[in-house]
DNA sequence: ATAGAATCAGAATAATATTTGGAATTTTGT
DNA sequence: ACAAAATTCCAAATATTATTCTGATTCTAT
């Protein structure tokens, strides 16, 4: 299957279902400026190759009573396949980490963990993620503030 | 306005709508077991009172070209509420900079880049980060790999 | 117990999604 | 350049869903 390439009309399909993504097809439709079959049309056809992967809604942590957010830097003991496996199903397995990178640079992975308060996330790191038996190091960093947190993309223009 | 209590139906509603943002109303009625008015007005209510905040589509990054991402830590000169408020102004021009976050550690912030490929993120870095006059240091992590996303917050059961 | 508020189901209506058929445009191969 | 094929589009018809409304039931606080 070839890459598939969007034009401009699809570009503007996914900058406005990046920013509202439960907009109705018909409203779509009039501000992409092509009737709603076409413009259904292209929707799914993004969806359908995997360009769109997904509609979530976002909450308000603070509301939700989650008040500690951290991003927490790991390094294994070890970093071959095996190594890096056991880290990830055991990562899989802990619904407060919602994110999961493996990076470059001084560590190996980087977590973004969602917690309600810091003994919840104490008892976390001690009880789920320190216990990890491949797990060599952690570093926490405790997010004070977001000042941005953008759901849209840069997509290039070419 | 008191925090707004939620119960067990609505927090079932907001687990179906981060995993499926674009659920219709009479799917979810069925899922949580209500007939659709009362889930309707139950979902209005959340997004009223800011648990919902918005709804977005998630895209898939390597298909939009978007091919280099990276996590970008910051140091400021000084990190006196003048210098941060120049940080954050300067940061909130940049589409390719989607989230920036103030955190505890040994530095100041940390940002989420999206761009093309190195030679985008060189040059963004470069001219347009680099020159913001209170930075003093950056030090970034390349993602490798992702493997875990989850769109969906672990809501405290109390 | 009882008034008031909140929540619910079911039915009616309004809006939207989705399908269909065919015209117009673009693309492709010669 | 040309014609066939493919794509893209619109407009209209139908199916589905959202939304509103009414009244019954449950919950809450006194």
């Amino acid at each position: 299957m070839p890459p598939f390439k969007f034009d401009k009309i699809d570009r503007k399909i996914l900058d406005i279902l990046q920013a509202d993504g439960r907009i109705t097809n018909a409203q779509l439709s009039k501000d992409i400026g092509l009737s709603p079959a076409p413009t259904l049309e292209r929707v799914k056809k993004l969806e359908n190759t995997g360009i769109i992967k997904s509609y979530h809604a976002k909450l308000d942590t603070a509301k939700i009573d989650l008040g500690v957010n951290t991003y927490v830097m790991v390094s294994l003991k070890a970093h071959n396949k095996s190594n890096i496996d056991v880290f990830i199903d055991a990562i899989n397995e802990v619904d407060e980490i919602i994110e999961c990178n493996h990076v470059t640079g001084s560590h190996d992975f980087i977590l973004k963990v969602i917690t309600k308060d810091i003994a919840s996330y104490q008892k976390l790191m001690l009880e789920r993620v320190s216990e990890i038996e491949v797990v060599d190091s952690m570093q926490s960093m405790v997010i004070l503030s977001t000042f941005k947190d953008s759901k849209v993309l840069p997509i290039p223009s070419n």
